[in-house]
RNA sequence: GGGGCGGUAGCUCAAUUGGUUAGAGUACCGGCUUGUCACGCCGGUGGUUGCGGGUUCGAUUCCCGUCCGCCUCGCCA
């Protein structure tokens, strides 16, 4: 077998005249006729030209020559030169050519499918991609991507070893527990109608490593989560999951801050700076959403206390609305320029748009000069509104005007509603106008770490309050008066990492005493009982000597994403699946013989496949 | 579970109001071609129009069902 002397992409002129074994798959070829065969050989380092002079080779390489076609693998002995022909300034390799006088044909490839192109791969079906990983996986962006994915993971345990961080690996087969994603089950064949549960996180088995005394625990492991996925989320996927012994909120936002400068810096040359704090509250207010992308303005403004002076029904029946123990609101986006950048037609769809997220509609109102002098509807601020609801407006409009600093020629808009649904409509409808007229930078790296968060969220259907991290996050120390007076106001201690509105990693301070933590458990309405039976051992674990601790988890995935630009999940995995959970490749899921369903003791409810 | 878009040659797409033998580019096969580099020129093979039903003299086109892919709401502690 000829073995490789050099990578295609990386011999340059430096190299000439010396004797050089390539291996690779043939990219394109050009048959010039009866004399000369150009091939490019590429590897995972690039494309290299190779040329068989006909007259000037053995008989059997002129034939196995003559027969290449697009990726076969090939093994080529020659000697690398400068070009005879005209230099190729498109390829790194473009100043030289291997003058090839031995050639070996590996394995010779079919008709292939599809082909590894930048340029075609854009035009590809991805189902098509999908079946043929083997092959879209050649492309050099997806190569580039995993890559950098492998370069991600070699960063941060280099970053956590150097900071006393143990590697440990935690089981797959678990049980399930009550809260959180549907589970992923696995049948017991040895306990007869007991199942197995494929882990959603390695979240207990962590913080019963800081009891264990480990101190610190870092894991880049596998979760499976069994929901629909969507372009930034996939069934499994993989968190680099940490914990500290001894910590407080600060002590692990300072240690993730310094991973994601080193990170930034060693795979982008990026200088993140200090990363900025916003409590939750001020998040949802501000951008109705709880990881604000915070590239551009268009800010959320809290109009509720003006729009109750107005006789608008919108308005009114908002204000009249209560749930959860919160009213509903009234607020207002201002859009810069918006009367004219925003057509009537845009609006009818932003109206949809916010339908879509249970709001009964978008009220709106241009802005214009006020008329010369004090005529009706004009506000001291010099300012008249126009068109959609603002014959409503007029009682407050030099207010509105004053708190949203309008100007002629803005577009304001509003929502009005419960408060939840007012906030998430408007924080969906600014990120799209933000998208829709271009405000976001596309350069820019913002961070932003999010606190604060409420410990709980009322579950109107169950009558009872739910976890809004999970039930292990601990209250902020000065909240713990509050998880029985006041279990709605009660802040948690948990903290998520959002860069460019995408969150990419969260966690928590832990509850290390029992006591707090069958309190918790008390709140979300899991008995004693059932938390002994589910989470026993870590009851039983925090009876026994635990350590203050809290940790988080990033997205592995999703910072790859971001560090290499991508805005789909599947993009950054070898092997991902489909929104339906297939591998296209495998054609995974698949039946299975009934013998292991009779060891397994199930008996499926569908008939058996044939 | 809901909404939207899509499925025609290996791949990317076209096909008028329901009307001739479903076309083009590319790939592949054959021939030509000694400096190409998305090589070029000539010729050729290639189709269960996702699948199943229905309407019709006639369906890629219209209707019903179903499968698959993508986006999305719900869901994702």
């Amino acid at each position: 077998m000829l073995k490789r002397s050099h990578h295609c992409g990386l011999v340059r002129a430096e190299h000439a005249g010396e004797s050089v074994v390539l291996c690779g798959w043939v990219n394109t070829y050009r048959d010039q006729g009866k004399g000369l065969i150009f091939i490019d050989l590429r590897d995972h380092s690039g494309l290299c030209q190779v040329v068989f002079d006909l007259e000037d080779v053995k008989p059997e390489v002129v034939a196995a020559s003559r027969a290449l076609r697009r990726e076969d693998v090939v093994g080529v002995k020659g000697v690398l030169r400068r070009r005879a022909g005209d230099p190729n300034p498109k390829l790194a390799t473009g100043e030289v050519e291997l003058l090839a006088s031995e050639l070996e044909v590996f394995n010779k490839a079919e008709n292939p499918p599809i082909l590894p192109d930048e340029y075609e791969a854009e035009k590809i079906a991805e189902e098509i991609r999908l079946t043929h990983r083997y092959i879209d996986l050649r492309r050099p962006r997806m190569q580039q991507i995993l890559r950098t994915r492998s370069r991600v993971t070699k960063v941060t345990r280099d970053y956590f070893a150097g900071h006393g961080f143990t590697e440990l690996e935690t089981p797959c087969l678990i049980k399930t527990t009550p809260e959180g994603a549907r589970d992923f089950v696995v049948p017991s064949r040895l306990h007869e109608g007991s199942w197995y549960a494929l882990p959603q996180s390695p979240q207990l088995f962590k913080q019963i490593l800081m009891v264990a005394g480990f101190d610190r625990y870092i894991q880049i492991c596998r979760c499976f989560r069994d929901e629909d996925p969507r372009a930034d989320r996939q069934a499994e996927f993989s968190q680099i999951d940490l914990e500290m012994s001894f910590a407080d909120r600060d002590d692990v936002m300072t240690m993730m801050s310094g991973f994601t400068r080193t990170l930034w810096r060693e795979v982008l040359g990026h200088e993140v700076g200090e990363i900025p704090r916003m409590t939750w509250r001020d998040a949802m207010e501000r951008y109705g959403i709880d990881r604000p992308d915070t590239r551009f303005g268009l800010e959320l403004r809290d109009v509720s206390d003006l729009a109750a002076k107005t006789e608008f029904a919108v308005f009114k029946d908002a204000l009249a609305k209560s749930r959860a123990g919160r009213k509903g609101c009234v607020k207002a986006l201002r859009v810069p320029g918006g009367a004219e950048k925003i057509t009537r037609k845009m609006l009818d769809a932003y109206g949809e748009f916010v339908k879509g997220f249970r709001a009964g509609g978008l009220p709106s109102a241009k802005v214009a000069a006020a008329k010369g002098g004090a005529s009706a509807g004009a506000a001291p601020g010099g300012i008249a509104f126009e068109t959609g609801c603002a014959k409503f407006l007029e009682p407050v409009a030099a207010e509105l005007a004053s708190r949203l600093s309008l100007e002629p020629g803005d577009l304001v808009l509003f929502g009005a509603d419960h408060w939840d649904v007012c906030t998430k409509a408007l924080g969906e409808l600014r990120l799209r106008l933000g998208h829709d007229l271009k405000l976001i930078p596309a350069s820019a790296w913002n961070f932003l770490w999010v606190v604060d968060f409420p410990m709980f969220d009322w579950d109107e259907e169950g009558k009872r309050w739910v976890a809004m991290h999970h039930p292990f996050t601990s209250p902020n120390p000065d909240q713990f008066h509050l998880l029985e007076s006041d279990p709605g106001g009660c802040l948690s201690a948990g903290y998520d990492l959002v860069v460019n509105g995408s969150e990419i990693a969260g966690g928590s301070i832990r509850i290390h005493r029992m006591d707090v933590q069958e309190k918790v458990f008390t709140l979300i309405g899991l008995s004693s009982e059932e938390a002994e039976g589910k989470f026993g051992f870590l009851l039983r674990a925090l009876r026994h000597g635990a350590p203050p601790h809290g940790g988080i988890a990033f997205g592995l995935d999703r910072l790859v994403m971001h560090l290499c630009g991508t805005e789909n999940i599947r993009d950054v995995m070898a092997f991902p699946k489909t929104q339906s959970g297939q591998d296209l490749m495998i054609g995974a899921p698949g039946p299975i013989d009934p013998s292991q369903l009779d060891e397994l003791h199930i008996r499926p409810a569908m008939p058996t496949p044939t």
